[in-house]
DNA sequence: AATGAATGAGTATTCATTCAT
DNA sequence: CATGAATGAATACTCATTCAT
């Protein structure tokens, strides 16, 4: 038997939409994606959208912000309680979640910050918050920590943790716009790492 | 009676629109720009500027190619008729280009094909061939120089150029979302060509 | 378990909604207010009110007739049935009535039939089948008494009771367009008294 | 031969689209015409009534101040230079003005303040300004340069403006609403002006 | 009976593109 | 060559109405 076509899900709808909006915002981005377009993904009428969803920004922001909740939130945790040496926890925790973060729906985020992100001030600093400033911080800690412990001597990138990020920026944006042209991105972070711990090596 | 103004502009006159175009396009992205403000930029009536390009796409496709073009050559023919050493080189001129590009035209044309590219992957390409397989073709064979003149060991960097890039990268994207917050981007430049040093020096 | 509250209701629902209705439409007109306002100011949901009334125009007519009805019959039937001479109905209980009507639901439904009238002609019948001609019918009834009687002399005013209701209108037009600009609509009214009953007179 | 599709008449083009407008707001009211309605009866494309007029209300304000500029203007000056006597103007060119009133596109625009007033105080105050206030101003001085003159007696009239307008407003919502049912608007509207006159002459 | 989630036709507005002048 | 008036397809958003629960 077919699904009647009105379901009353009202608990599942704003996530449902959601979904569906960034998979198309991802594929289309966000101008270029019709509302409508996005009812017909999630499988909803376009007067429901609107009934969870103000307005097309209002859709974007929730994207956004549903995207960007809790995914750093584990690594920071994880540098904080680990039991490894700063070393081993960048050679191993911490690596893994940088090889992942390409393909994540982070990059797509950060691809529509930078198409967007102009008009929408608030959204960046949002992402910012929650994101930018707490990742960098914790790795930050990681590496003085280091340093404290003797593992580490005192070098700039103690205040550069961006280095450690450089390269999977770049992988990201390879992958949005260079797939065809081939490159080992989980070597190219694996290496920065390298590069990184021999320089900074007591 | 002449119209001298007028006469002696027309052959620059396709690029002064690029160039309006271009600044158009990189304070309000390629889709918020409307071809009117373009022209008015250009000093020059919507009619006329659909005289040279068909279309705001032929447009977009003339301002990145126009921005492209000879500006990498610069740096790969001094990478080829350089008499400094590879290590040398790479602390001074190559630097000294690198910390120019995220203020440069090319963070532009970045962030638009980024927003864009998915439209025009012949732009796309286009861009590949003629800076970023370049640029990286110059760095592998400055490294490999370097190598060959016992200067630096056999490592990964030989085949993973885009280290040097991806602090560049990094910056570019930082200018683009998170200006307001401070980053010593010539810093973590310089400090990613220390690195690499360090680590592939023999 | 009874339900006392939904099962006394049943028969009062539909007032409580037209009330509701006649509300939302004096404030804001027919066609700016919504059918959801209407059922939350009834308290009610919009389901419900749609049991009651099939379609908004049907609400909109039962809103007019259930205004109008037994509006004026009170004051008709006081003409008929007065001891009074004409002369001195119409000073006291005509021009007390005539007072009262630039602030009563009767201006609004006037409003709504100026506005909406066009697509509601039958409404518009309605209005005049059971207000308009019943009342003009009994201010000629009351002139006419009047000459009858010798009261009166027989003028122009007998055909034209439209001339006691003149400056009704007029006061119920500048309440809805001008009531911050100050206009004793009630000496209007009574004076326009005066001048008919000095130029009836025998 | 037919005229070519696309007429360049910048000049007149305004004027055109709110005479159409106009028309349409006169016959179906604010909010059921359609834009395109508009357009259409101008003879023009959507686009370039945006051209001229940024919305929809922005075409509606301009639709009012079309028709109320210099309407009353010719009547006021006439006031004031005519040479006849009070009793004299109020029975000649006045009643004739006034007789041509319900006819007139003021009634419309009258119209169209009582239905979407609510929404354009603006609107209603230049309304007031440039017509309503000015009328009154002319006909209170008619009636008090008759009391100077010893033609007529101090009444409550001299404040009352209004009662001259009354039948005429009266007027105009009796066709408004009851075209069908017979009215003498010219002897209503005479007879008031009789009254008036043998009400306050002295 | 009662709710309010869900639908979709209808409309104002924008903007790339054309074409009369 | 040059202009900018004119076009119309495209799209976000609203709201009366329906219908699963």
């Amino acid at each position: 038997m077919a699904q009647p076509r009105n379901q009353r899900r009202k608990e599942e709808r704003p996530q449902e939409i959601t979904e569906a909006a960034f998979q198309a915002f991802a594929e289309k981005g966000y101008a270029a994606t019709r509302v409508e377009e996005v009812a017909k993904r999630a499988g909803v009428s376009k007067g429901l959208l609107y009934l969870y969803f103000k307005t097309k920004e209002e859709l974007f922001k929730a994207v956004i912000r549903g995207v960007v909740i809790r995914r750093v939130d584990a690594l920071i945790a994880a540098v904080e309680t680990t039991e490894l040496s700063s070393e081993d926890f960048a050679r191993g925790p911490l690596l893994e979640f940088m090889k992942t973060v390409p393909g994540s729906p982070i990059a797509v985020v950060i691809r529509l910050l930078i198409s967007e992100g102009h008009r929408h001030p608030d959204l960046v600093e949002y992402y910012w918050d929650h994101v930018v400033s707490k990742g960098l911080a914790a790795l930050s800690g990681l590496i003085e920590r280091g340093v404290e412990r003797g593992e580490f001597r005192a070098t700039a990138v103690s205040e550069l943790p961006q280095l450690l990020i450089a390269p999977v920026m770049l992988a990201m944006i390879w992958r949005m716009l260079f797939v065809q042209h081939d490159l080992d991105t989980d070597k190219l972070i694996s290496t920065q790492i390298d590069m990184i711990l021999a320089y900074i090596k007591a």
